[in-house]
DNA sequence: CGGACACTTGAATAGGGTCAAATTCTGTGG
DNA sequence: CCACAGAATTTGACCCTATTCAAGTGTCCG
């Protein structure tokens, strides 16, 4: 007989509200499996959207007993909710919590650098990178063998994919446009895109000075 | 007799470089005092200040062996280096971190806002307001009584203040220039400025929809 | 006092935003 | 299978904010 879990499983489906920023909260969750977006709104209705949670990653912090942001479902999943006093008393959950933020802190510090100083072509290319298997996560080996085309799948609308890349759907559809126009990649489908040299986005996203190949 | 500190105790100046990225680092740093700043550079010399860290924060995370940002110190102070490994056996440490790291995560999302969707001048105003004592941080308590004034020290130059809120030091030095000609501050010296209506100012900021008085 | 550097200000420019219209996609029902 | 309505996306024209480039002014420190 195992031990009882020390958290409690939350299955959803895609495109499901988990919490909104102020609702109260006594647990922070770990996304085991699903595609989950953070996101805050400032009074007048502007959206930005923060972390794009990956398998592993945490969510539901906040100093205060309330949600300091919303969170969305993108595709169906499963986390885990641990309460936060339990958190404070399991030794080997707070280890295991801590093993992972220091990835998302990272991914966070890039997002940063991404919503600061990069423009909007290099946005967009680095959004698209994300998608690509064992590429644009945060320590992305770009020396790895990657295939020259990737296809990818955006779960994601255009209005979404403006509102986490500090942009506007205009200029995220002016953006993909011109790539496809260059034919660096290929719009299959409003969210189906095939990027046809994969080390030639890497270098449109503005992170990598050089193509090793 | 107390234990023997699980940490490694750093005093540095001010203005100095405590790590660089791309550094070899096995140890998490907790600041106990002073103002340090984490910033990354792109390969092109672009630059973003990633976080600027008050007492309690923590840094140095990274998944590799590496720095994977650079940090300095815009005035002298101390800091704690705790070594992964002691982290990974030290439940006490472990849980003393993850309670700060809710904080810390809320105003890196507070940051994000800022950058994503914020204008020059909300922006500014923000930059202003968290060198205000109580407030400007994370969980900013808007509620709590101020005085209408507010003298602040700025312990960055122009160019700082611009990479932090990815900006030009031009636009900021505008937008500073706009505050003083409406009245809202006044600038007694270029790092001294008075606030002379700590509420408007927070109304500038975006954050705020109302004025709570 | 003078030289280096930080900051401010001005004019011109461009990148991305706004507004509006056209096009494509999706889903529904006949 | 096709027609249609509503939504999402793309495209175009124009505008505005922040950037760029270029002086000018202020500040610090030897």
């Amino acid at each position: 007989m195992t031990r009882p879990s020390p958290g409690r499983e939350i299955h959803f489906a895609g495109r499901v509200i988990i919490f909104l920023e102020g609702d109260e909260s006594d647990s922070i969750y770990q996304l085991v499996d699903g595609i989950v977006m953070l996101y805050k709104l400032m009074p007048d209705g502007r959206r930005q959207i923060i972390e794009l949670l990956r398998t592993g990653d945490l969510f539901g912090f906040s100093p205060a007993a309330i949600h300091e942001c919303s969170a969305e479902s993108l595709v169906a999943g499963t986390c885990i909710a641990f309460k936060r006093s339990d958190l404070a008393r399991s030794p080997a959950l707070a280890q295991r919590l801590n093993e992972h933020i220091q990835t998302q802190m990272c991914a966070m510090h890039d997002h940063a650098i991404l919503l600061g100083r990069k423009t909007a072509m290099e946005r967009v290319a680095t959004f698209l990178m994300r998608w690509v298997p064992g590429r644009g996560g945060y320590q992305c080996l770009a020396h790895a063998p990657s295939p020259e085309c990737a296809e990818i799948r955006l779960k994601m609308t255009r209005h979404e994919i403006a509102d986490y890349l500090g942009l506007t759907i205009e200029t995220v559809s002016r953006c993909l446009s011109k790539l496809k126009r260059r034919g660096a990649i290929a719009i299959d489908h409003p969210d189906e895109i095939t990027i046809k040299d994969v080390c030639r986005m890497c270098l449109l996203t503005g992170t990598e000075a050089t193509c090793e190949r």
